[in-house]
DNA sequence: GCCAACGTTGGC
DNA sequence: GCCAACGTTGGC
């Protein structure tokens, strides 16, 4: 199962009480912070048990509010990080995965933390997961809504050649989740990731 | 459509 | 808890 993502919701905004089970940040060892995220979303179509799992930039701008759930997520890491991590308010790139060319399309922000992810309840969903309870809660999604477009797309290929070079001069994308945790569909950056990347939107290339 | 990388499952 | 088999992701 894909995390890919979406349709449907536009929650009003209760903030969620749920979710005490927070990560409690052991600093014993001290890893990089992550306060900005990058999620993949297909923006092709392409059928799951017979349901398109389309989702790409514009379909979120046409959702109402802008707004909509990341529902369908089924891998543990980006589970978590949604669940765990993802504070209101922070900021994410909105990836192109499963295209030509895959690439950052825009930014959104998190607009409602963690909570359960409805669809793994739903026969009929492409994400269904039939082992998860309604006591134990498996999945967990948040809420994003669209901020804009990126100035321009900004394509993997270029991402990846400043990787490349990042890695042998210590670049500030010389870790970055995109190629060290390349099949993650929920990845966290750094701010000084997040602001690298932001800067090549004005580069010409 | 191919397939490398990597996550998950389940036997032992 | 190991690890082989299998399934998925996602670039190409």
């Amino acid at each position: 199962m894909p995390p890919r993502k979406k349709r449907k919701t536009a929650a009003p905004a209760t903030s969620n009480s749920k979710e005490i089970s927070k990560p409690i940040i052991s600093n014993t060892v001290i890893g990089p912070k992550y306060e900005c995220w990058l999620m993949k979303s297909e923006p092709e179509s392409r059928y799951e048990n017979g349901i398109d799992v389309k989702f790409g930039i514009e379909d979120l701008i046409n959702e109402p509010n802008q707004t909509a759930c990341w529902d369908g997520v089924r891998n543990y890491q980006a589970r978590n990080f949604m669940r765990d991590q993802m504070k209101e308010g922070q900021l994410a790139f909105f990836y192109h995965s499963n295209c030509r060319p895959p690439g950052i399309a825009g930014i959104i922000k998190i607009v409602k933390e963690g909570y359960v992810d409805h669809t793994q309840y739903d026969s009929k969903d492409p994400h269904y997961d039939r082992t998860s309870t309604k006591e134990n809660p498996r999945w967990y999604m948040v809420d994003v809504q669209f901020v804009r477009k990126t100035k321009r797309f900004i394509p993997l290929s270029e991402l990846k050649d400043m990787y490349m070079k990042h890695k042998q001069i210590d670049g500030p994308l010389s870790n970055v989740a995109l190629f060290t945790r390349a099949r993650l569909s929920v990845q966290p950056l750094t701010s000084e990731e997040f602001d690298f990347i932001l800067s090549l939107e004005e580069a010409a290339e």
